[in-house]
DNA sequence: CCGCGCTATGCAAGCGCTTGCAAGGCTCTA
DNA sequence: TAGAGCCTTGCAAGCGCTTGCATAGCGCGG
């Protein structure tokens, strides 16, 4: 473990002839620096194998080039697809991603907020709304960007890339219904954003003149598991539904493979949605009806508003992203 | 974004009456301050709401409490529980963790480790095997702290928490050997340490007296999609196999389902193994035969090795975690 | 009552960059 | 040919911490 120190700007700005300033100007704003005196630093840094201390460049400069990204778990995530979307994306600016878990704890939000303002970090981005009011005054004395992807609340922190989960309840009600189902039973996971869209299924689909449907809660995060055992859940209801709205594609999934098992044929017998349009919607048989997200759209709005910010100019606060009812098989 | 700057070491110090050098013994040693002292920093830390600027910590005590962590990807990926695992290990002890999305381009991987270097992570931490001989050079040369994880190489560039792959390939040879199968087919994604399971596999069964099996190579990452792909060119071969030993449970769970569309019965008809022991696999119908990694065992191994380091002691240059063959009802 | 060995604290020199300011040198116009 | 204006570069003052070294205070044995 034994090293020598590793070069600094100054063996380079020694090397090339010049000062560090110079260096320090060729590594981040290389147009401000004349073509011949780019090409020897170029050299001289090729030549001393020198990697800037980016420590050092946030002290002085203010501006840590990473980025916090606090998400409630990775393995078992919906988000995921719009994380790594991001951290591709930030990636290719000469960003790094501090990637946090949360669980659904808020001493755990806090902690890893305090964390991210202790590095300070240029950003923190949040999936999902943020709606303990604590962490809220927390998040805006901090006064710097945040923003709150895959929600979109009346009144963001600061700037929020999302879709309304009512909208996207009530887009489905109408869907089902305009289907001709009748019965929608929902498997609705604990998290604000689920049951937001719960809400605006059942408001959709009463005012549509539909009967109140009945519902399911279950833990988050939600998987394939859930899905068995919400199918199971089926028997006890009164009247069995026809088509069961599941708060995720990994439910959607599991209530599938169960039906089967139960010599259920979906979605003849049964129908059934999902949400998030993971791959395996696409892939299940049948392939599920799925509510898409698109992750990679997320991904370029939340690098349009780092990057507005950057140089200081106005943003909208809240982006709509929107969603869209993919029609398969199961519904 | 108008911002009064925010708290510095030198205020907390002035109200707490004491020196900046002692404020700060009493963040990162509190037991190096005398107790009364303790307490009064203690009080005006919190009457100031300072949050200590770690970048600057960083750079004055060449110690960022940065780790980098490497991945191929996470929107499908089978060290996700060991990824968060690490995470929530790390954050228990004040580090953060830089998440780098590598794909299987050993490009972005360089690139990567450079970023890593830059920002002078404390340690970084590589899911799989490093193969490619000029990463490997860039990574002894910086001679820091590299974990591998999940493999288990002859020689690791610094220290490796992992298991044989080849090794987990012989073990399930043996295992399906003893319950009377005869013809494997295996479906082998494009890894090296698919390819070095698959390999354990043959030679074992190969020496147990059964014929070379067939196979199958699909792309990384696997999923589900693939396994209904992998099912249907079982009927290119010349004799169906008993049991399919598939590369993930992902791979396996969409065989089942395929086979079921096509009215096999599994594992009656056609048996079938996963690998890595998610979370599905148990709650698949029929539940999967799959090899379980234990991704916080893992995680805690990493850790040990991280504080030894810390604390200049010596540490095993390989650590095997191990696997474990789950007998379910899918073989 | 002195000196030794601790413990608790302070002093101040960095850590390796960025950037405001200023100056030198050019080009171009009037 | 002088002046204006631009481009390029250097100077040097930080950015907010950590830590080696020095010092002060204290208890205690001789």
């Amino acid at each position: 473990m034994e090293t020598t120190r590793s070069p600094r700007l100054e063996e380079v700005a020694l090397e090339a002839g010049v000062s560090t300033a110079t260096v320090s100007r060729y590594l981040n704003s290389p147009e401000r620096v004349a073509l011949a005196t780019r090409e020897r630093i170029r050299v001289a840094v090729e030549a001393i194998g020198y990697l800037p201390n980016l420590n050092a460049g946030a002290l002085a400069g203010n501006r840590s080039r990473l980025i916090a990204v606090l998400v409630p778990d990775i393995a078992q995530s919906i988000f995921n697809d719009t994380v790594e979307a991001m951290i591709d994306e930030l990636a290719r600016d000469g960003n790094s991603v501090v990637l946090a878990l949360t669980g659904s704890d808020n001493r755990r939000l806090t902690a890893e907020i305090d964390m991210a303002l202790a590095r300070r970090v240029d950003a923190i981005i949040l999936t999902g709304i943020v709606t303990e009011e604590a962490v809220r005054k927390r998040l805006e004395a901090a006064s710097m960007t945040v923003i709150e992807t895959w929600g979109l609340p009346e009144n963001p922190i600061d700037v929020a890339v999302g879709f309304s989960h009512r909208a996207a309840g009530e887009e489905l009600a109408r869907f089902l219904r305009s289907r001709g189902y009748r019965k929608p039973h929902l498997v609705v996971p604990r998290s604000a954003r689920s049951q937001r869209r719960a809400s605006g299924f059942i408001t959709r689909w009463v005012a549509e003149g539909g009967e109140e449907p009945t519902r399911l809660e279950v833990n988050v995060p939600s998987h394939f598991g859930q899905g068995r055992l919400s199918f199971r859940g089926l028997s006890e209801l009164s009247e069995r539904p026809d088509v069961v709205v599941c708060g995720s594609d990994w439910i959607a999934q599991g209530l599938i493979v169960e039906a089967h098992a139960a010599g259920i044929r979906v979605p003849d017998q049964l129908a059934v949605t999902g949400f998030g349009n993971l791959r395996l919607a696409g892939d299940m048989r049948p392939t599920i009806t799925s509510v898409d997200i698109d992750g990679a759209h997320i991904a370029r709005e939340v690098m349009r508003v780092l990057r507005a910010r950057a140089n200081n100019l106005e943003i909208e606060a809240r982006i709509d992203v929107g969603f869209r009812i993919i029609a398969r098989e199961s519904a």
